[in-house]
DNA sequence: CCTTGACCTTGACGTAACGTCAACCTTTAC
DNA sequence: GTAAAGGTTGACGTTACGTCAAGGTCAAGG
């Protein structure tokens, strides 16, 4: 018994271009070609089109799925890899529902999709650079999560708490005392102590998941100084240095 | 205050090319342009690309966050729409981590990816073609779930059970008899009662779902006609032809 | 023999949202 | 003056095919 593409991807429940692209990419040869470059496919490539479909339909990739047929690779093995992205991608998949809701609730109930005053208190709590991305991937979203499943007056606090420590740090930077002072530690553990109220992030996680919260408040203070931003809310370039300065020997001493 | 294509990018939490793509396809323009052809951000601009990096990360595509932002589209209605797509691809991951462990049980198990026997009685219930991408498009993943739950043992008596109505068929068609004989019908009944106890099918269904049992039975029909797989299992295409027109009979006057 | 229609071939572009060079120009800093 | 850092515009790669486009092959009918 032999086929034509139609036939078998009809049979097998898929199509002839997916069949042609299966041959480009030597997944899946025909197992006769005519003299007119027609592909035929017997009962034994049928088999294995089954296979292949039944691999795909499980979520795994063509690549993988030819490692599998090759004997290269283990089913059970490749599957339970696969199982695991799988349900980290239900996990993700959870998250974004929550968040999705919340903000749906959020904007129903009148608020502004994110209005400017999340750019004074928070974002720069909420830096998503390089450090960031070097203290873990989820951080962002755990603490964006976090953000948004707060209440108005509770975001106003917030809000409020941090232009406070902003302002007195301006106010201590333009005093011209040293990084060194009692004061200037008093604001830099202050500061600490904030950052440990965000959720997701290595201070929160007070150095249990292998992050050290250490490098994180150094790292913090080195943006406070590279980004603009960052200069704006402490007084301009000279007042991030300042705090940079007051966060690294604070954390020198005490983390 | 203005800031440079890094700069923004870094406050934002993005990237530089990210938000040169953005410029590509209109979604975000800079507020200026130098003369040079750098280009530079402004405040505004800034909330506005704090607004799209928030839509983006609730999963939606940038031409939604594009009307959303045009006020084409209101936000609510946007992400409530996402929010539906977002839930049916959680169902899907969920039934494909099921089917994966079902999998890997079976594989663990011993047996082997897909044999040859699931040709015999299984697959041509499990067409998926034009008929089938009429009548819903998960009636396959559903019937395939069922067919990958089931024990060795039941699968061996559904096998069983298949190749019987096939054989009885073959035998019918070679009698020589009337599609409209009380054989043919008892045989097309047969059918049918076997054809409901697929998960997933329209004639499992019973109607219930707006599909109409009816016209899937009389489109299996013209399949078993137009496939040789078909053919095969019921006796060549004169087989097939008589297969087919016991149940459109059939289907008439019962269903 | 010729036409018509169905089926086959290869080749190439499009998809979503950028990452990643490549080649080249501008600004900044020492 | 020069090197480092940062800017620009292409253009290709990513996944698994869908979808033309242009043209060759085959069976059936007039």
């Amino acid at each position: 018994m032999e086929w034509s593409i139609q036939e078998i991807a009809k049979i097998a429940g898929t199509t002839s271009r997916t069949l042609r692209h299966y041959d480009d990419i030597g997944l899946l040869k025909p197992s006769r070609t005519g003299h007119n470059g027609y592909r035929y496919y017997s009962q034994s490539a049928l088999v294995q089109l089954q296979r292949i479909l039944l691999l795909r339909q499980l979520g795994l990739g063509l690549p993988v799925i030819a490692q599998v047929l090759d004997r290269e690779q283990e089913a059970a093995v490749a599957l339970n890899g696969h199982l695991g992205w799988l349900e980290q991608e239900q996990n993700r998949l959870a998250r974004q529902i929550a968040s999705v809701r919340r903000t749906i609730k959020a904007v129903e109930g009148g608020e502004n999709l994110m209005a400017e005053e999340i750019l004074d208190g928070f974002d720069h709590t909420h830096y998503k650079d390089e450090v960031e991305e070097r203290w873990g991937k989820d951080a962002y979203a755990k603490g964006d999560a976090w953000w948004r499943g707060m209440g108005p007056d509770e975001k106003l606090a917030w809000k409020q708490r941090a232009q406070k420590l902003g302002s007195d740090w301006i106010a201590a930077a333009e005093a011209g005392i040293s990084p060194d002072s009692a004061t200037a530690q008093e604001l830099a553990k202050r500061h600490v102590e904030w950052l440990k109220d965000i959720p997701g992030t290595p201070a929160a996680a007070n150095g249990e998941n292998g992050v050290g919260i250490k490098e994180y408040v150094t790292g913090l203070g080195d943006m406070y100084v590279a980004d603009p931003r960052f200069g704006a809310n402490y007084g301009g370039t000279a007042g991030a240095i300042f705090v940079r300065d007051s966060l690294r020997t604070y954390a020198e001493l005490n983390l």
